[in-house]
DNA sequence: AAAAATACCATAAAATCCCAAAAATTTCTT
DNA sequence: AAGAAATTTTTGGGATTTTATGGTATTTTT
């Protein structure tokens, strides 16, 4: 099973965009980075997606390759390529981290999240994510809101009991 | 697995039809032509195609050089690879890059998908597109549409679980 | 000669590289 | 277990390079 993402974090972003990758983040990119190794920057892709979605979700280069064999399936054309393309392949930025452990997030980008000294990152399986913190708490909120609005047993595990997940 | 494009943009056109390619697909232009070293212009193919196409296509030396593969592998004479010799043999112009980075885009090929000042640049997989940007908007307006008439919880990931892209 | 295509030169803005110092974490020693 | 030493991580700033874009001159085509 791919190598996975744990943890979260609140990182300083300097005026010319940089931002430290969490340590523990680094080593996963490294990781899953097939052209890595010692003295290499690791690369990974960054995909932005669509005008209403508000984080940068980061992809390690296997987990991107994934997606990217599963696009070559569908056929040449359909409206699932297309919109897979767009989102992927347009959508996205690929990208490395230096040699002190630093990504630069280009103005575009921040300006897209709205993050301007601060950013929020979490782990999400194969991916992290970067986030406004203040727009990141809100959806944590709504989250336990609904959580909240569970019965008084209910074990967030069940989910794990539901047929494929459909 | 081919190197991809990544990213879009806009970009400028001048009064001569010179467009900055965007760095990032340099380098995969670059590193996509077998007869290409630093200093060489790097070339790449361009396929504008039939009136209904509102897009330049734009290939890279191998990409174009697989599709030549499967076209040579069709019957002589049959419909289908007299289609696709029109589209990739025909209506295609093959080009290189300047040592500025630019591509000069000749009149013909400005007006076929109606560009003056600006240009839309967006990659799609092992080729990227060049559009108007307002048509692109349109497009895309018309894809991200779609996707929220979609289930609140439907994800485009979802297109990848498809069998085999039917 | 006029028009179009190509080559050459110039510059502001942006991205990248390089060096260095705090701060935090880990390891070692007593 | 406490403190010291060493390492890793995070952060900051300046110098350099690349990118995107504009303009002018020269060549080629018609």
């Amino acid at each position: 099973m791919a190598r996975r993402f744990r943890g979260e974090g609140l990182q300083k972003v300097d005026a010319k965009g940089r931002v430290s990758i969490p340590a523990l983040f680094r080593r996963v990119i490294e990781a899953c980075d097939p052209s890595w190794c010692d003295g290499l920057p690791p690369e990974l892709v960054i995909v932005y997606g669509d005008s209403r979605r508000n984080f940068l979700e980061c992809y390690t280069i296997e987990a991107i390759q994934e997606v990217d064999r599963k696009i070559d399936q569908l056929a040449r054309g359909s409206l699932g390529r297309k919109t897979l393309e767009r989102l992927f392949h347009g959508q996205s930025f690929p990208t490395s981290i230096d040699d002190t452990g630093r990504l630069v997030l280009p103005a575009r980008l921040r300006q897209k999240i709205n993050i301007e000294k601060e950013a929020y990152f979490i782990a999400a399986g194969d991916t992290f994510q970067i986030w406004n913190p203040e727009t990141y708490e809100a959806d944590q909120t709504k989250i336990e809101q609904w959580l909240h609005e569970q019965p008084e047993d209910f074990d967030p595990l069940s989910f794990l009991d539901e047929d494929g997940g459909a």
